[in-house]
DNA sequence: GTTTGCATGTAAAATGTTACATGATTAC
DNA sequence: GTAATCATGTAACATTTTACATGCAAAC
């Protein structure tokens, strides 16, 4: 993608309302946000240290009652205004699906090739089962009015990726027939 | 994206029915291919030299008529295989959108937030305009069924485009009245 | 004549992935 | 006891971006 640093700013806006430690960050990469911007733990510690060092966050190291130890990273104002401005910036540029089943589809010439029908079959199964794990989220964390007008921006790309998701699953029914 | 050097197959698959140049293949990645993997020229021409290394590729560099040093790749049966191996294996990892627009969206958590409009109407205008490019090529590249039928996988992504733009469109419009 | 396009590359820096490394806790 | 989860990190490698670098041809 057109990358100016994404992670920092996924990091600083997960930060945005409460501190956290890297490990929490790492879950919420695989869970919340997987679908955004993936990123592995050990990208994420250092990123960390980094906007340490640049004084975007700060951090706080103890030992818990379970003898883990933990450091915990809170967003500081020079990080707040940094995600903010970057919030502010306008979107100019859209960005590219490096979606490995559709490029190897673009190669596929012939309309008879053999290959297509197994292909669509393994990736509607795929892509079904994300549509479904997409609405159980919906109606696990907007079941409410007030969970919707408190997490609109979330709410708002859930329904994205929804209806992205059931035109992509349609869009292989087509062509399954 | 889940990687394992895409950009090396890309490569080997715009090269399987010709024989072209670096700067073939970067005007490539701007149009034809862009959405579907970005890479710059020096990206390119630094593959080029590795696949060559390795065999799946060669080269013939030539001057021309016009006096301009061009290097023609060509694929090698070991690349085709490469390639046909690629094709054949399964794609069981979907991506993740790195999208700026809807992250942002994400982190904005009050319904009556005052930036929603105004990036919604932005990106509105960004998507029509790519929604009617991808139209017009449909109608360029696939105006005979004798089209269709020899570039089918390549009708059916740009379908799938086609009809994800439209999704992202209206959804825009969804939140824009 | 000046900008745009053709044509190819190198170098440095940033970003991302995979593997290595450790150690405690919790669930089975 | 052993596998999974919690918790944090480093090192090596691969990939990608940005900048530097050159030179000819064609269009305006």
């Amino acid at each position: 993608m057109a990358q100016k640093n994404m992670l920092q700013y996924i990091i600083l806006g997960l930060l945005e309302n409460e501190k956290k430690t890297g490990y929490d960050l790492k879950r919420l990469f695989e869970t919340e946000i997987g679908e955004l911007g993936a990123a592995k733990h050990s990208q994420i510690y250092l990123e960390l240290k980094h906007l340490e060092t640049q004084g975007y966050i700060t951090s706080e190291t103890a030992l818990y009652i379970n003898k883990l130890e933990k450091t915990y990273y809170t967003i500081t104002e020079k990080g707040k205004e940094l995600f903010t401005e970057w919030l502010k910036l306008p979107t100019d540029t859209l960005p590219s699906i490096k979606d490995e089943f559709v490029l190897k589809l673009y190669f596929i010439r012939n309309k008879d090739d053999e290959r297509i029908h197994d292909m669509l079959l393994k990736q509607y199964s795929l892509r079904a089962s994300k549509l479904a794990h997409l609405q159980e989220r919906k109606v696990q964390l907007f079941s409410s009015e007030e969970e919707i007008r408190n997490n609109y921006g979330h709410f708002m790309i859930l329904n994205l990726a929804i209806e992205r998701e059931t035109t992509y699953v349609s869009w292989l029914g087509q062509y399954l027939n």
